[in-house]
DNA sequence: GGACTCATTGACTGACCAGTCAATCTACTC
DNA sequence: GAGTAGATTGACTGGTCAGTCAATGAGTCC
């Protein structure tokens, strides 16, 4: 807790907070959240069962973890990316680049995070509704932004233009999740293209 | 069972099977399938606990039988939409079109098969994917005789596009579960236009 | 009206699992 | 080396709930 004794902690021993939450991932993406066990996750890791109550106050406070610890990011990067002045093509392809890297470099949180969360209407995504909205929200600027420099066509209206486009991306991941498309690092490379390319080119004035 | 007693059945008692579908579907989609009781389908429903199990060998199997039974219509639709000699850009509109007045007819049924089946890659997903897959295949066979037609560009892998189609249509239903798009016939009928004018505007040559 | 079949009921059980807690260990301080 | 604080352990508990089943009801056929 205190700002000194964390570097002590991560300096001598493996930080099993981190250890835990890893296992974690790897557990709700092997089992989904609901079918593994907290017991599951403490195996994986490799410690006691009760230290998974030491570091989190509830099997839902894991999956809240990470999914923060990796939504900040993104919308970190997006807030990034929407201070430069660029086109919208390259501010909506550098957020397409963004996800489908994450999901190559960590594809088991990506399925983790989409699966139990930012799609899961009854649980956690109603949680977290407002953050996930963030996202949706920052992307809709963008685009209003293009439409006001003529860019982008009015008739599409903002919202329904930035969930079409996470929409897509969304279901690329989904598809290679489900082992529907190839994954490779070439496909990876097309498919952020594609996605800029089809949803751009539907957009543009 | 018997194809005489079905229609005998029907006619003088009300359906209990059908009462416990269209129970099932408000339940599911008020608390989601892992969050809800089976004695919370037969409360809704109005009939015993046991009559559940009467008709349904299981919680899941209730839940397979909405996926099917929509899931089926849809794919019907497809083909014989797929049948006719009309151009990609009004095919992928019927099926827009489709899935989007779905969703206007009956918001519950639709939010459960989307949160709960096709999206749902650790449980009910992967016992579908191949059911779910059908119709991406089948779409994605639209798309290449668009390409080999002229119509749409090659560079596009059909898989992708397809992916990305049925990803818009899939995330604005989203944004309607979540409240987070309007919900009014004009913008039902908005967002069928722009689904195809946003995807086919990006997959033309 | 007796016999049969299927529909319907709801109390019960057996398994499962999230979360608790008291005990033990480890490391650091004075 | 005694004292303290946090880390770590895993057996245990309490509640929940899917699925079972024996009993009862209702309709049909002869």
């Amino acid at each position: 807790m205190s700002a000194g004794r964390a570097p002590a902690q991560r300096a001598k021993a493996p930080d099993k907070r981190r250890l835990i939450l890893d296992a974690a991932v790897r557990v709700f993406a092997r089992q989904g959240f609901h079918a593994c066990r907290v017991s599951d996750i403490a195996d994986e890791a490799g410690v006691a069962y009760g230290l998974v109550y030491h570091y989190f106050a509830s099997k839902d406070e894991v999956l809240d973890t990470l999914f923060l610890e990796r939504w900040r990011v993104m919308l970190e990067l997006i807030r990034e990316v929407d201070a430069n002045a660029i086109p919208v093509r390259d501010k909506l392809g550098a957020i397409a680049s963004f996800i489908i890297d994450s999901y190559r470099h960590d594809p088991d949180l990506m399925k983790v995070i989409i699966v139990e969360v930012t799609r899961a209407a009854n649980s956690f995504g109603n949680t977290h509704i407002g953050t996930i909205r963030e996202a949706y929200d920052l992307i809709g600027g963008m685009i209003v932004e293009a439409q006001d420099d003529g860019v982008f066509k009015v008739e599409i209206e903002s919202r329904f233009a930035a969930m079409a486009f996470y929409g897509a991306i969304e279901q690329l991941l989904t598809g290679w999740i489900f082992d529907l498309l190839p994954q490779d690092d070439e496909y990876f490379e097309r498919a952020k293209w594609l996605v800029v390319e089809t949803v751009c080119g539907g957009l543009e004035a």
